[in-house]
DNA sequence: GCGACAACGATAATGATTGTCAAAAACGCA
DNA sequence: TGCGTTTTTGACAATCATTATCGTTGTCGC
């Protein structure tokens, strides 16, 4: 009998991982991730990183972000469904929700009939340190 | 005497991706729009055709939209800044525009501070045609 | 037609992400 | 604590869209 018990295992490495984004405040990279970590000792691979990151952004611990010509960027969010307000400049991040966009979103796309709606959402600016 | 004048030249090939993306309803990648013309019988380097919707894409003439995890992808589009309602699983695109998203990023934006305004957004979801 | 220079395109390079797979580590259980 | 099973790791290779090169070709004002 072979028991499927889909079982995640507590790793050092995903420890690691878990607790830097912990400590972090804006969006890095995986490879910037991995960098920090081999940085302060941690012995991390970097297909390691990328895999971890990939699954606590499918279990919804973490976001991912996709600004224009870069990487995908991660941090860990609070709960809930909501957006960010980005500086282009510093990375500075401000997580953003609102009925507001929500409801446009659901509205428009019913108008149209379509259904199963998602939507991807992200305002970039300059923040008011980097302004001055 | 040197002359800057930085001229847009016309060639055959930036006409025949120009006509292409004209008869086409939905978004395509750069590597399909390719691939057609080369169907065509029109001989174009994948290479131009990456540049040229490159220049399209800053002009405004066409706009780009890069969706998770897969390549660019191009479109022309209707005059004014609007957004996409994409149909997941056969591509069908509706643009999109209001003042309601607008304002509301804008106005999130300004209550912290930050400057230089400007946000991505697409609703994807399933159109009429695919959910029966 | 001339000439300056923009555009082309075959090709190589880039670079982030993913695939591979043998070795190492977790963990339920004895 | 030792064992066996299953997951996880990670060095390395592979992928693949996009970009950089750079010698050749095409445009276009004159
Ligand atoms: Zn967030
Ligand atoms: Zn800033
Ligand atoms: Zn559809
Ligand atoms: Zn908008």
């Amino acid at each position: 009998m072979i028991m499927t018990g889909a079982t995640v295992r507590n790793t050092r490495q995903r420890s690691a991982v878990s607790a830097l984004l912990g400590e972090l405040e804006g969006f890095h990279s995986a490879q910037d991730l991995h960098a920090m970590l081999r940085e302060r000792g941690e012995r991390v691979g970097l297909t390691t990183v990328y895999r971890t990151l990939q699954g606590l952004a499918d279990t919804g611990e973490i976001d991912v972000m996709r600004p224009p010509g870069g990487e995908h960027l991660y941090r860990r969010c609070s709960e809930g469904h909501h957006h960010h307000l980005v500086c282009r400049s510093c990375g500075r991040t401000v997580e953003v929700a609102g009925p507001t966009v929500e409801n446009w979103a659901e509205r428009v796309a019913a108008k149209h009939g379509y259904a199963d709606v998602s939507h991807t959402l992200e305002i970039f600016g300059t923040c008011p340190a980097c302004t001055g």
